[in-house]
DNA sequence: CATCGTTTTTAAATTATTTTATTTACGAAG
DNA sequence: CTTCGTAAATAAAATAATTTAAAAACGATG
C-alpha cells in the first residue's frame, strides 16, 4: 500500500459506520489536531481528544504505519519519563498553488507539513480570456510539476488563483476562461493529472496571510488586495467566507463615489474608478496632462504602457507627484475600509497587494481616513496592519487551500 | 431531583471526563438533533449520531427519566413494527425575551420547544439612559414574570434586547444603562432572579427571523432592522455573527453620502443622517416648511411630536407625500444594501423593523436601488424578503438566543 | 551511583459499546 | 383470521474502550 492510497484511504468520504467510522473521525482529529497544535505527545492528545490513552496509542500506531505520522524524538522533561513527540510527516504529501496575475504566473510546492518546499516567481505569462492564454497557462503549470523535486505521484491537489467571480464549491470561473459548461477546475484536473480547486486570487492570499503569515490568534479577518482591481478577502471564524456562490468580497464595486466614471463593471461610483490601480494610472495621466511634472516621463512625455509596478517604484525613489497620488488613493481605500470596519467590526485589516508595497505612503492616508470615517469606538477595536508574506501571499494561500480542501479539515 | 436541577446537568459546563463525559455531550447531541429535527425515533437518532441502538435507547432512557425528553406516540407505518417518536418535551423549560424600543417594551415567553406561550406587546415604557428609566424597566419585566403562567422556577433564562453597542459575550450595553463597570447583563440577572444576556436588537430580530422567522434553508442572510436608527443583523453559516467585540453591523453610519449632515455618531455622510426613520421626519418637516401639504397636519401645521409609526400609517392610507419620503428612503437603503449585496453576497436580504410595516411602499424603490447599484450576477443571487415576525421578531429572537445560551448548542 | 519522585508507557482487568441474534409488533395479502 | 414480510425493540454475545495497576524511563537528590 503506497502513502497516496493510504492517504486517500483516511480522507476519502468514503461512508463507514461504526467502530470503523468512528476510528477514522478519530485519526482525522488528530491530523487536525497535529497540524494546528504542531508535534506533541500522546497525553496531549488524550486530553485535546477525550480519549484513552491505550486508544490514542494504538491510532497513533496505525497513522504511523501509514506514513502520516512519526516520531520526532523525545518531549523536554517534565520531571519523570520524556513522552514521545509525534508529528506529521513532512515529505508524505505535496501541494500546489498557482496564483495568475495579469502579467505573470507565480507557482509554488507546499509540503504536508505546510512548508514551502519550491517555488517559482514572475514566470512571465499574460492573462487574457482566450483558449490561448489558457494553453499557455496549463504549460506554465506542467512546466512547474515536471520540474518539482518531489515524487509527482505525491501531489495531491492543486489550487488555481483567479481575479475575478470564483464559484469555487462548484469550480467555476466566470470572468476568465470560461468557455463551455464543464467547471475550469475539472478541466485543468484533467490536463494536469492532479486534482484541482480555484479560488478567488484575494481570498486566496487572505487564507495565506491567516494562515502563514501576519495573523496569530485573531479569528475575523479582512485582507485587501490592492492591485489593479480591488480585492477583498473575508476570513470569519478562522474560515474563508464566500457568500451563496462564491461572489463575495465585491469590494471594488461598492457605490460609494458620486462620480461619473463608468466602472468596467457598467456601474457608476465604484470605489474602484477611484482608488484602485487602474484609477491610479488613470490620475496619473490626467495630472501629467494638466502639466505636472514625473521621474517617469519620458521627453516629458507619457511613457507607453506604463504599470502601476512603475508608480509604486517611482514613488519608493521619492517621485513627488507619485507620493501625491498614492496618499490621495489611500484616503479613499481608508473611506472604503471604515464601511468595512462599520460592518465586520474585525480583530484585523491587512493591507495586501501589490499597492501595499508603498508601505507607509499608503497606509497613513489609510489610517487617518478611518479615524475620519469610522466610528471611533469601533475603529479602535480594529488593528491595521501590512501583508507579510507580500507576493507569495497567493501561492502560498493556494498550497494552502488545496490542502485544507483535500484533507477536509474542520467539517 | 427537579427538572431544573437535571437540565443544569445536563448543560453545565463541569468538566468530566471518558464515558462520564461522553455520554454528556452525546445527550447534548441528541437534545441538538431533536431541536432541530423535531420528533423522531431511536433509528433516526443512529444514524444521526453514529451510534447504536442500544447506545441510543439507554440515553434516551435517562432523558426521558430527566423529564428532558418524552415519547410522542408512533411513527408512520414504513412496513414492520411502528417506532416511537421521541421529542422534547415543551414544559420543561422557559426563556423571556424583553425587547425594548423607544417608546414602549415587548416581552414574551417561549417554551423548550420554541413556542410562544406568552406575550405582552406595547408595554408602556421610555427608553432614556438614565437610572430611572431602568428602574422603570426592571418593574416592567417583573412584572411580565409574575404575570406569567409558568412555574418561576421553570424560566432558565432571560435575553435584552436593546439598540446600541452591545458585547454580549461580555454582558455590557454601551449605548443604554452603563452607570458602572459591572456588566449590564449581571445587573438585571440580580434584580429578576434569572440568569441574563443581553443583545443588540437588530441582531435578536435577525435571529428570531433566521429560525422562527421567513428564513428556510438560507444559512447567510442579512436583516434590516429600520426603525429611527438603522440596524443590521448579519447571520453567517446559521450563527450571529458580532464582530471582535460585538459592534459588527453598524450599517447606519457607513459614510456613503457627500452630505453635510452631522449625525449624531459625530461624523458626516452616514447612511443614517439620510435613510433612516429619524432622517424621514426631519425630511417630513424640510416638505411641510417648502409648502407641501400631508393628512398628517394639523390646522395646516405640523403636528408636535411626530412619530414614525404615524408616517407609516399615513403611507398606508394613501398620503402622498408620505408615499414620496418612503419611496426617496427606499431608494437610498437600497443603495446602502447594494453595498452589503456586493461584499456578502448573502443568499437572503429580509427588510423588517417598524419601516417594514409600509410593504410595497418601500420594497419595491429598495428593489430597483438594487438593479441600479450592485452587479447583477451578485444581486440576481440574492433574495429579497419583507419580515414576516413584524414586531414579534424581536421578543422572539430574544428567548431564542436566551435558550440558544443557555443550552449552548452547536459549540 | 543508588534511590526517590514523577511521568510515560505497557499490561491486565473492568466496563461499555457494538454486533449479531432473537423476539415483538404491525400491516398486507391470501 | 392466519400467515408472511418487514421493521423496531430487546437480549445475548462479541468486541472495543476505559480504568486501574504495574513497569519502565528519566532527572534530581543525597
Amino acid at each position: 500500500m503506497t502513502t497516496q492510497e493510504s492517504i486517500f484511504e483516511i480522507f476519502s468520504e468514503e461512508n463507514l459506520a461504526g467502530v470503523a467510522y468512528k476510528n477514522k473521525s478519530l485519526k482525522r482529529s488528530i491530523i487536525d489536531h497535529l497540524d494546528q497544535a504542531g508535534n506533541t505527545t500522546i497525553t496531549d492528545l488524550t486530553v485535546a481528544l477525550n480519549i484513552s490513552v491505550p486508544k490514542t496509542t494504538s491510532l497513533i500506531n496505525e497513522l504511523v504505519t501509514d506514513g502520516i505520522v512519526k516520531e520526532y524524538g523525545k518531549d523536554d522533561s517534565k520531571g519523570g519519563r520524556r513522552a514521545s513527540m509525534y508529528g506529521l510527516v513532512a515529505e508524505s504529501g505535496f501541494f500546489i498553488g498557482v496564483d495568475i496575475k495579469n502579467f505573470h504566473v507565480n507557482l509554488g510546492l507546499l509540503n504536508f507539513k505546510k512548508e514551502l518546499v519550491n517555488s517559482e516567481m514572475h514566470v512571465p505569462f499574460t492573462l487574457a480570456n482566450t483558449p490561448e492564454s489558457f494553453k499557455d497557462l496549463i504549460q506554465v503549470i506542467l512546466h512547474f510539476i515536471n520540474n518539482a523535486p518531489v515524487d509527482k505521484k505525491k501531489i495531491f491537489a492543486a489550487c488555481l488563483n483567479l481575479s475575478g467571480r470564483i464559484n469555487s464549491e462548484k469550480g467555476y470561473s466566470y470572468s476568465y476562461f470560461h468557455f463551455n459548461e464543464e467547471p475550469l477546475s475539472q478541466i485543468v484536473e484533467n490536463a494536469i493529472g492532479i486534482k484541482t480547486f480555484v479560488e478567488n486570487d484575494s481570498r486566496a492570499m487572505a487564507y495565506g496571510e491567516f494562515y502563514n503569515g501576519t495573523v496569530h490568534d485573531e479569528k475575523n479577518v479582512l485582507f485587501l488586495n490592492l492591485d489593479y482591481g480591488i480585492g477583498l478577502g473575508i476570513m470569519i471564524d478562522g474560515k474563508i467566507y464566500r457568500g451563496k456562490s462564491g461572489f463575495s468580497g465585491e469590494f471594488g464595486h461598492i457605490p460609494i463615489f458620486s462620480n461619473e466614471l463608468i466602472c468596467h463593471c457598467g456601474k457608476k461610483g465604484c470605489l474602484e474608478t477611484e482608488a484602485s490601480g487602474q484609477a491610479l494610472i488613470r490620475l496619473f495621466k490626467e495630472r501629467i496632462e494638466q502639466g505636472h511634472t514625473s521621474s517617469l516621463l519620458k521627453d516629458k512625455k507619457m511613457p507607453p504602457n506604463l504599470r502601476v509596478a512603475d508608480i509604486i517604484q517611482a514613488t519608493l525613489n521619492e517621485d513627488v507627484l507619485c507620493i501625491e497620488l498614492i496618499a490621495e488613493l489611500g484616503e479613499k481605500i481608508g473611506r472604503g475600509i471604515s464601511v468595512l470596519i462599520n460592518l465586520f467590526n474585525p480583530e484585523l485589516v491587512i493591507i495586501g497587494g501589490i499597492l501595499a508595497d508603498t508601505g507607509d505612503y499608503i497606509r497613513l492616508p489609510i489610517r487617518s481616513a478611518l479615524n475620519k470615517y469610522s466610528l471611533s469606538l469601533v475603529n479602535n477595536d480594529t488593528q491595521l496592519r501590512m501583508s507579510k508574506l507580500h507576493e507569495e501571499a497567493g501561492v502560498i494561500g493556494g498550497c494552502l487551500i488545496a490542502r485544507h480542501n483535500l484533507l477536509s479539515f474542520n467539517k
